[in-house]
DNA sequence: CTAGGGTTAG
């Protein structure tokens, strides 16, 4: 009876701890001996709990007397589960150890599956060979593994011979299959396994949505996304994480809107894709709320979410927060360090970055090359030559790790940034990569900070060469004529923009009130409360000006006479965003703003004057980097 | 048994 009972109860168990105490009651009611309500246990306990769980359930499992062949493919399968194929091949080979305890054809599955992943083809081969000697040859779950065995092993081949001459194929092997073409990017023969499936389910049309998405056809997912009438859950994340991935963030954003009007309930996996499109944008709002959600629905923090919280908190503006998050992660990876020591590096917190740098190494986690990238920009935003050049040249003597053209992008931008013009322009010429637009911009950058015309001119050449069109170079170039005023030059770069039409990217920047995004452009006048921005704004001038500001219209390209340049600096859209910020914000409070291009000059000194005038904090990411501005002066110390 | 997720130079 008592038996009966605790079926019942382990049928309708939906939480770790319900189970907990399934299991104390067993224990004491000496149904411990009783493999088949143990078997249940297990199950139930794998269905509702995660990887981190997986110690209980191994302790569960150790404890029990006499486990058979059932409980035994149980805890196989739960590690093979939680990508831990070795741990599944070691329960494997001490089941096979034990002479009283029949291996049957699902052990088999699951060893089979567990040496593909451990791309182990010796030990693959000859359980292949020793299934067919036993006559398990035509065994469904065996040839479905072994599909998935070859696949992995690259002998994809071998995989499809097997499904093309299964007797009674089900669904899944096709699906195996599809997943495994996907996988390796062969996109087109997945597409012909999908048109000559006999059917399809939900599987089936997900993997396809993922394997376009994967190669970035976005616009094929999309179709396919619209064609699949049942979306559930993971149509859904797909075709969320396709745009996120591609950076159309706000359409991912829209996408997660619709989700939940479709009332499918995001899990984790949806909530990493929507905190990296948050990031993007910078909608620190709906990042919180996101946040919130996660820790209302006590969701499990694993180490992708956490580095997409980190990573997003970064991303808009809220250092705290991300370092908040990243201090109560209980296990942290090369991901997680890597985004914690971009995010402070990119707030210009260098020495921090690079303290957490030193950290990761003594847990003995090995930095990569995304690592290096944070390391090399916390020193290009401090200042830090020489360490940066210790960190760069310890990258492969000492970690093994071979610098790309980014970390030489990295170095050239600290030694510029340092005022070594001559040598950043040496390590270009040197370095083992053809030098880049990025490496040439970094260099042009560095020009302008100390006014260096020769080698603004020599990189400009070499920069044009490779982005002829991009507005931004010009315009580099043109503040470096104006200010060793050179006005011919100047005249000559307006001239040639001119000339082959240049395209100017409008400044635009954006400012969340209330969880709404309110973007403006330079000299926008689309906003329903313009009017009341304008004469702010006008407000904030005058007051700039009785504490010293002067405009600096030098730095203006277009044609126009004096008052007209100070006109078109004082309608720069992270002024108007400012300007509505302080109008729609409680006193006191910080302001973000997330700028599309870097910011100005002119901008950068006004807005240190308005965060000392109206006694407010002003965080400004900009194309590269954050500025927090505190009572009249930059984080960034004006270093950029 | 099969499908979806994280860090990247200016």
């Amino acid at each position: 009876m008592i038996g009966k009972k605790v079926m019942s109860l382990l049928q309708n168990a939906t939480k770790l701890n319900q189970i907990i105490q399934i299991h104390a009651l067993i224990i004491k009611t000496s149904l411990d001996g009783n493999n088949f309500v143990l078997a249940k246990l297990l199950r139930r306990l794998f269905a509702c709990s995660s990887a981190n769980d997986l110690p209980y359930a191994r302790s569960v499992f150790d404890e029990i007397p006499s486990p058979d062949t059932f409980i035994w493919n149980t805890m196989i399968r739960a590690y093979l589960n939680s990508q831990n194929p070795q741990e599944s091949m070691s329960l494997f080979c001490q089941m096979r150890l034990l002479e009283c305890i029949p291996i049957d054809s699902y052990s088999l599955s699951l060893v089979i599956q567990a040496c593909g992943r451990l791309k182990d083809p010796g030990n693959g081969q000859k359980l292949h060979t020793q299934v067919l000697k036993i006559g398990l040859g035509s065994d469904l779950f065996v040839e479905t593994a072994l599909i998935e065995m070859y696949a992995k092993f690259g002998d994809i081949e071998i995989a499809r011979k097997i499904l093309d001459e299964m007797a009674h194929p089900d669904l899944v092997p096709y699906n195996v299959l599809l997943a495994e073409y996907v996988r390796i990017g062969e996109i087109n023969l997945a597409h012909d396994l999908f048109d000559r499936m006999p059917e399809r389910d939900l599987v089936s049309w997900n993997t396809m949505i993922h394997g376009h998405a994967s190669l970035g056809d976005v616009g094929t997912a999309k179709k396919l996304f619209d064609r699949t009438c049942e979306r559930d859950l993971i149509s859904w994340s797909s075709m969320i994480a396709a745009y996120a991935k591609t950076r159309q963030s706000n359409e991912a954003l829209r996408l997660f809107h619709e989700m939940q009007l479709a009332n499918v309930l995001p899990d984790k996996v949806t909530m990493v894709s929507v905190l990296s499109a948050c990031g993007d944008v910078g909608a620190l709002g709906m990042g919180k709320m996101i946040h919130e959600c996660i820790e209302r629905n006590r969701i499990e923090i694993d180490l992708k979410l956490g580095t997409s919280l980190v990573d997003m908190y970064a991303k808009c503006g809220d250092i705290d927060n991300s370092l908040r998050v990243f201090n109560g992660m209980n296990n942290r990876d090369v991901f997680a360090w890597s985004a914690m020591i971009m995010g402070l590096a990119n707030h210009g917190f260098g020495e921090l970055a690079l303290d957490h740098f030193s950290k990761m190494i003594s847990e003995d986690i090995k930095p990569n090359d995304v690592t290096f990238i944070g390391v090399l920009s916390a020193c290009s935003h401090i200042g830090l030559v020489d360490k940066g050049w210790t960190y760069f040249t310890s990258m492969s003597k000492v970690y093994g790790v071979s610098p790309k053209i980014e970390h030489y992008g990295c170095v050239v931008d600290i030694l510029g940034r340092a005022g070594r013009l001559q040598e950043a322009k040496e390590l270009i010429r040197s370095m083992p990569f053809a030098p880049d637009a990025i490496v040439w911009r970094a260099l042009l950058g560095a020009c302008r900070i100390y006014k260096n015309v020769e080698i603004a001119e020599e990189a400009t050449v070499n920069l044009l060469e490779l982005e002829p069109h991009v507005d931004g170079h010009y315009v580099l170039l043109s503040n470096i004529y104006s200010q060793a005023k050179e006005w011919d030059k100047v005249v000559n770069v307006r001239r040639m923009m001119k000339n082959i039409n240049i395209q100017k990217v409008p400044g635009s920047s954006s400012i969340e009130v209330d969880n709404a995004v309110h973007e403006f452009v330079a000299g926008d006048q689309s906003h329903p409360e313009s009017e009341k921005i304008l004469r702010m704004l006008s407000e904030i001038t005058d007051r700039l000006k009785d504490n010293g500001y002067a405009p600096l219209t030098a730095s203006v390209l277009q044609d126009f006479d004096e008052k007209e340049k100070e006109n078109a600096l004082a309608h720069h859209s992270e002024k108007l965003a400012i300007a509505f910020g302080l109008l729609s914000t409680a006193p006191g409070s910080t302001i973000r703003i997330v700028k599309n291009l870097r910011v100005c000059d002119d901008c950068h000194i006004a807005i240190k004057l308005i965060s000392r005038t109206y006694k407010r904090r002003i965080i400004v990411r900009d194309r590269n980097r954050f500025h927090h501005f505190v009572n009249g002066s930059c984080s960034c110390k004006d270093y950029w």
